[in-house]
RNA sequence: CGCGGGGUGGAGCAGUCUGGUAGCUCGUCGGGCUCAUAACCCGAAGGUCGCCAGUUCAAAUCUGGCCCCCGCAA
């Protein structure tokens, strides 16, 4: 079977690699995002799919815009039966899905109709579930809303953060894209539409999704520290910085839950090396670490012991008024 | 040439503007105290203040160059 790899992030390399591996796909060309001045300072980076791309001596086309002609005669040119499409980062016109025989298949990590978009993976954790999955399906012209060949379901950690469920999935979801293409091509899978009245939507991550509410309970706001990791994490302002913090639900403490009842959402409270934040709901989040603005990530105990912390002084989930004059 | 914050005993920080004895909270080691504690008390070791050059009687601190780390933005 003729192919035309389409992907750019770590996420779309498993499937690459097993692809790659077997005898009953070729792999004609990788179309990827081109090569971006991004990360500090502006340098031109490659993405991981191109990278190992070049590395296995597969042709690499990059479109500025996959819409543009030269992409709809490239394609017509290699006449690939199906083109795999994996995180690739932009929409496919009508006329380019409609190019391929068994159409344009893609992987997505969430069981569709539930979490279309950009970033299934980080809304599933951030929103507490406890199971997601993958999703192959035919894309047609929306966001996600294709017809589906086969799902998986997989269940999260209690801990599991993003990065980790990403290359779990990423992993699973290899042997999904395989089992699609051939099952579609011998014609025993058939493709079928989504409900999209059950549909839900995991929109691109903002940096402003990261802010942490201490209105809610430690235990969503874990979600949310897992969820966002690596970006835009969680976070808070200290003395006036950006904060990003790490840290767990802390096992509730009947005495202690009295007395902090009526403190303020935020507040910090040390006790030796232990260090917490009251949050919502009469619960309060252990800190494992934090990092300032500027500096490393430092562990919950050494923050504390270099910044002295005072009494009753809080995150705040807003950024300092005026400019800091320090 | 995107913007900005840092590099000070083992850890995290202050001190740098306004040059002039190396500071704080811990850790480590030794000793003491307590039924006990998020413990506490006494003492000790440990630093060419990222690197190089310059200014100066004197540089962690001022000037120039270089290396490394990080946040924002993209």
């Amino acid at each position: 079977m003729k192919l035309v790899f389409c992907g750019t992030p770590e996420f779309a390399l498993p499937s690459l690699r097993r692809l790659l591996a077997d005898q009953r796909f070729r792999i004609e060309a990788v179309v990827t995002q081109p090569d971006r001045p991004r990360g500090r300072g502006h340098r031109v980076t490659s993405s991981p799919v191109k990278d190992f791309a070049l590395e296995s001596g597969i042709y690499v086309y990059q479109p500025e815009k996959i819409r543009d002609d030269s992409t709809t005669s490239f394609i017509k040119r290699i006449n690939p039966d199906a083109v795999v499409i994996i995180a690739y980062g932009q929409i496919i016109p009508q006329h380019l899905i409609e190019i391929p025989r068994l159409g344009w298949i893609n992987l997505h990590a969430s069981l569709l109709p539930k979490y279309r978009g950009a970033a299934p993976i980080n809304w599933a954790i951030a929103n507490g579930e406890t199971r997601t999955g993958l999703t192959t399906m035919q894309i047609d012209a929306g966001m996600d809303t294709g017809p589906i060949l086969l799902q998986s379901e997989a269940p999260i950690g209690a801990e599991e953060t993003a990065p980790e469920l990403s290359r779990k999935l990423a992993e699973l979801g290899a042997g999904l894209v395989v089992d699609s293409l051939v099952g579609l091509d011998l014609g025993k899978i058939v493709p079928r539409a989504q409900d999209s009245g059950q549909a839900t939507r995991a929109p691109l991550l903002k940096k402003s999704d990261g802010i942490i509410d201490w209105h809610l309970s430690a235990a969503r706001i874990f979600n949310r520290i897992r969820g966002f990791d690596p970006w835009p994490g969680a976070y808070s302002w200290f003395r006036g910085r950006q904060c990003r913090i790490w840290g767990r639900p802390y096992p509730p403490n009947g005495d202690r839950a009295q007395a902090e009842k009526n403190m303020a959402p935020g507040t910090i409270i040390q006790i030796g090396d232990t260090v917490r934040a009251i949050c919502g709901e009469g619960t309060s989040l252990l800190l494992e670490a934090i990092q300032l603005e500027g500096k490393n990530r430092v562990s919950a105990g050494e923050f504390a012991h270099g910044a002295r912390l005072e009494a009753h002084e809080s995150f705040s989930s807003r950024a300092p008024l005026a400019p800091r004059e320090d």
